[in-house]
DNA sequence: CTTTTGATTGACTAATCAGTCAATCAAAAA
DNA sequence: TTTTTGATTGACTGATTAGTCAATCAAAAG
């Protein structure tokens, strides 16, 4: 009776493809993109073959969906990071290497919740170096992190805090070493390697440094 | 006339063999393994598809000879690194840093002088996820590096050289960051990316540290 | 009630390709 | 020369599976 027509519709549909996405994110890490079967998919997700061609053009499409999805996702968190943190009046300052932990810990939160998450993100990768779609998506959510690192760190710099580096260079470092950290440990296991562990002792180690000031120096 | 035959059949076979892992090498690149066709690699060895089945056992079998063809390289490097390290007599000290260094270099010199390596890389992690051999001696080849990294900074520890770090821990990060920044490279493209120059930076900022001492201070 | 809209179905197909095999060839051994 | 050994060939097949489509169903609109 209350005008629902139209809005229940348009909802329904976006459960559904939910339904499709989470289904098809759980067998694609699994078994992998390849020998994730169109059948597997819809038989998870409760629904017909014919219905995920409803939904997504093709398998790859769907793929890419998912990945773009959780990609959105990502890049949110990153902005809504930025958002709080610039908030209005009773700002305290944060330091920039605050600013830094906060970053890491929001995507290592990603991976923690989500165990099924690296499976799937090795084959975006592989899918980034063969699709001009993904490449594109890829490399803007690599920017998007990138340009947060930057701009931390000149902040940093710019208050002293930091020494004066190549930023440009060094923003890569945190992606690289969340994404590696990440892939290893799902490849050899959480026992054997700690994504978190790692990520938060490397950061410590750049901190820091790794050289002895004192003992017979010379630089 | 000269005494072979038997020899000279090996021989043979080895090269042959060496022709179809070359022909492998190149066209996985190229396309990546799902749109590679067997009788793709076979046109570009040069021989029948017939007789790739005679050298390995099924592509899958091929592209993992591949890897492996490839992680032995890469480990020989690094054996032959140490040897030639710990020579005898008239040895000078190296110092960890400098050992570090060296390491790094002769990681980078596998990647430049073959631009088809990452491609084949991406999908050799999307495998150790799914079949045990190649799990195992994806395994391998990260601990011998793992291994090498250790020593050095325990060494570099017991010397006075570096900081007491998590030795553990660490020791995986010149093989996350080297993978990272390699693959990344040829998602991006070398021109947005230079691997060289991420690895030898933050090997400077690990050794310098990111903070400065005193805050009102410029070093 | 009737019509329209659009989601859903699942049996079917058209194409693809890894892997096979009987036949051929070459060269070493006897 | 004859035999044996083993590499090589390439046409063929059997299985697989992404994607299609005509038919069905449900529910909103008129």
């Amino acid at each position: 009776m209350s005008p629902r027509t139209k809005e229940q519709n348009e909802k329904i549909r976006r459960t559904r493809r939910r339904e499709i996405l989470d289904a098809a994110h759980q067998v694609f890490a699994e078994r992998g993109f390849h020998d994730t079967r169109m059948s597997d998919i819809a038989q998870v997700a409760g629904v017909s073959q014919g219905t995920l061609y409803h939904y997504f053009a093709s398998k790859d499409d769907l793929f890419l969906a998912l990945c773009f999805t959780w990609a959105d996702l990502m890049e949110a968190g990153i902005q809504g990071l930025f958002a709080e943190d610039e908030s209005p009046s009773a700002s305290e300052k944060t330091s920039a290497a605050d600013k830094m932990s906060a970053m890491s810990h929001l995507a290592m939160a990603f991976f923690r919740t989500d165990e099924e998450l690296a499976p799937v993100l090795v084959e975006f990768w592989a899918y980034a170096l063969r699709s001009p779609k993904a490449t594109e998506r890829f490399r803007a959510l690599f920017e998007s992190m990138q340009h947060s690192y930057v701009t931390i760190l000149e902040d940093g710099i710019a208050s002293g805090e930091f020494k004066s580096i190549d930023v440009q260079t060094l923003s890569v470092l945190p992606f690289v070493v969340l994404d590696g950290a990440t892939l290893l440990a799902s490849v050899l296991g959480r026992d054997a390697v700690d994504p978190g562990l790692i990520i938060e002792k490397t950061q410590q180690l750049v901190f820091d440094g790794l050289l002895n000031e004192s003992p017979g120096d010379a630089s």
